[in-house]
RNA sequence: GCGGGCGUAGUUCAGUGGUAGAACGUCAGCCUUCCAAGCUGAAUGUCGCCGGUUCGAGUCCGGUCGCCCGCUCCA
């Protein structure tokens, strides 16, 4: 009955927690399932289960309220605007078309079957004796290695010594793509090998779903499901424009699943067919990218932090130029957010990506649906006669804080597993309390001697005030170390008991997830230690 | 897509070609005044799935699906 302040622990090394364990342990309690488990499963797909969906709930509510509803102040020291849409998961295919997604999304692969290596068919050149006539034999390299343009020369030339054929013309520079594949495939030697004929046709890999709209189902009825979710926000940029009466700068935000049909669907729900993203496109003037960027790259890096995961487990990772995506080259930069997940430590896995996009996506869909994407600033330009700017027209820069809800909902689970030998459940998750599934327990210590009333009434008071945000449990079952132990792997924070002396004194015991520690307080301060607790 | 490993109860796992098992968990009852206590009882399995060999397959063989690891990939 002492109110010993225990230490809280500190955090668990991601080097130290089994990712087999954290994936049993959601599995028992109920966080995470395969998805179509009973008919074998269907790989790359996940289910949330009845903790899962209210942990990711939490985290989803957590960012629709702290970037939606509550944004930040911004470097110009004014509130932040953001306003929200939800689009359509498949949209007109031009929308990828324009956005790149269709080209850039169909990337052709080649394997070699000799040494099972893979190769992106547009990286790889070849060598052959060159002229009008069919060659002999043609020899891949690998564009930019100088080492395996060598090798293919050298090969091809031997080839052609051995052979005895007349180099009539220089050496020919092709393009892989380029040849007859049922005509050269069986003289075409990889850059690998010596064996002619191991290379396989290329083949297209396409990380879009695709579906036919309307019944027909010909070629002309293909659509996509969306392979992300911040083409939906550019294609109502100028409705929102046009409806909502922002001014540059502002955001829209949007909250929703994805897909992509990923080659190798790894690491539990890190890298899945389906998933969610919460994405805000930031909208600012292109003299101001620079400033904007850096603005949401620390802050969501902070926001992170404010839902519970350590500094030890996240870093902010500054891409190199080479490494730039398409859409991101003319901008100030891109930065990842990455966590030191179990199956990526000592190295981290991205949790959020920060990008610079320049104008790049509105002057795609400006250009491909011909509607003017511009924004016209009436404080902008040169000053007029009357003594006023005259405005000035130009596309907005973006600036993309992009996060995935799944990555960052296994994040806050990784984060939470928390192994302790000397509990009986060996290990507890500690989520912060406003993600926490549960957020309170009530427990009467024994079933009997008006516990149970006064517990079930302190319930009631509890779920009137915090239901909406998290379940209030109440068990009166079994002993109270195996309902402490319920709670400790299901992660609730705040366990009340209600014992002998609460019939007397008023007073109940607040036991602590994190240190397993009692604290006695007076039962009408129950709510507000709760309310302080959970941040509201 | 390639290579390796693994699929048996909710979980972790035993199981020699011959009746489907244990521990923990779950549920019910009793008991219990603070950490999975105890007692009594109960439910839970197409042994991942399909086929083959066999008098007989969880066990052997083939295929397939899923998970893990390494490649590959991740505009």
């Amino acid at each position: 009955m002492t109110s010993a302040a225990a230490p809280t622990p500190p955090p668990t090394p991601a080097t130290e927690k089994s990712m087999e364990e954290i994936v049993s342990l959601c599995k028992r309690r109920g966080f995470i399932f395969p998805a179509s488990e009973i008919y074998g499963g269907i790989n790359g797909f996940w289910d949330y289960g009845p903790l899962g969906a209210a942990l990711k709930r939490n985290l989803r509510e957590a960012w629709w309220r702290d970037c939606v509803m509550t944004p930040p102040t911004g470097p110009d020291g004014k509130p932040v605007r953001i306003v929200p849409v939800d689009s359509c998961i498949i949209q007109n295919p031009r929308v990828w078309q324009a956005s790149g997604h269709v080209g850039g999304f169909n990337d052709p692969m080649v394997d070699c079957k000799e040494t099972k290596a893979r190769y992106r068919a547009d990286h790889l050149s070849t060598v052959s004796n060159g002229g009008d006539f069919d060659p002999d034999r043609i020899c891949v390299f690998i564009n930019g290695d100088d080492k395996s343009r060598k090798r293919a020369v050298d090969r091809l030339e031997k080839h052609l010594r051995y052979e005895n054929v007349p180099i009539n013309t220089p050496l020919r520079r092709s393009d892989f793509l380029s040849f007859d594949w049922n005509k050269f495939g069986a003289c075409i030697v990889g850059p690998d090998t010596d064996k002619p004929g191991t290379l396989t046709e290329a083949r297209a890999f396409n990380l879009m779903f695709k579906t036919y709209v309307g019944a027909n189902a010909t070629e002309d009825d293909v659509a996509y499901l969306r392979p992300e979710t911040a083409q939906g926000i550019f294609i109502n940029f100028k409705n929102v424009v046009d409806t909502m009466r922002v001014k540059v700068p502002f955001g829209i935000a949007q909250v929703g699943k994805a897909f992509r049909n990923e080659v190798t669907p790894r690491n539990f729900t890190f890298r899945s067919r389906e998933f969610e993203q919460m994405e805000i496109e930031f909208f600012c003037h292109p003299d101001q990218a620079k400033e904007w960027y850096i603005f949401w790259r620390d802050w969501r890096m902070a926001w992170w932090h404010s839902v519970g995961l350590t500094s030890e487990n996240l870093r902010l990772r500054e891409h190199d130029c080479d490494e730039l995506a398409h859409y991101a080259k003319a901008g100030a930069g891109t930065s990842d957010i990455e966590y030191r997940f179990p199956f990526t430590a000592p190295d981290f896995g991205e949790l959020e990506g920060v990008a610079d996009r320049s104008t790049y996506d509105l002057t795609q869909h400006e250009t491909e649906s011909k509607s003017k994407l511009q924004f016209f600033d009436q404080e902008r330009g040169e000053i007029a006669k009357n003594g006023q700017p005259k405005g000035e027209w130009f596309t907005p820069n973006v600036i993309e804080p992009s996060a995935g809800l799944d990555r960052g909902t296994l994040a806050v689970l990784c984060e939470a597993f928390t192994p302790d030998p000397e509990r009986p459940s060996k290990v507890f998750m500690r989520f912060h309390p406003r993600l926490a599934p549960i957020k309170a327990a009530v427990f009467p210590l024994v079933n009997k001697d008006g516990m149970p009333e006064v517990a079930e009434k302190l319930h009631a008071e509890l779920l009137a005030r915090f239901g909406h945000l998290g379940a209030i449990e109440f068990d009166v079952k079994q002993s109270i170390g195996k309902r402490y132990a319920r709670m400790d792997e299901a992660g609730c924070p705040f366990c009340f008991t209600i014992d002998g002396d609460t019939l007397t004194d008023q007073t109940v015991t607040m036991r602590d997830r994190d240190t397993a520690s009692q604290e006695r307080m007076n039962i009408d301060n129950v709510c507000d230690f709760v309310a302080d607790k959970l941040q509201v």
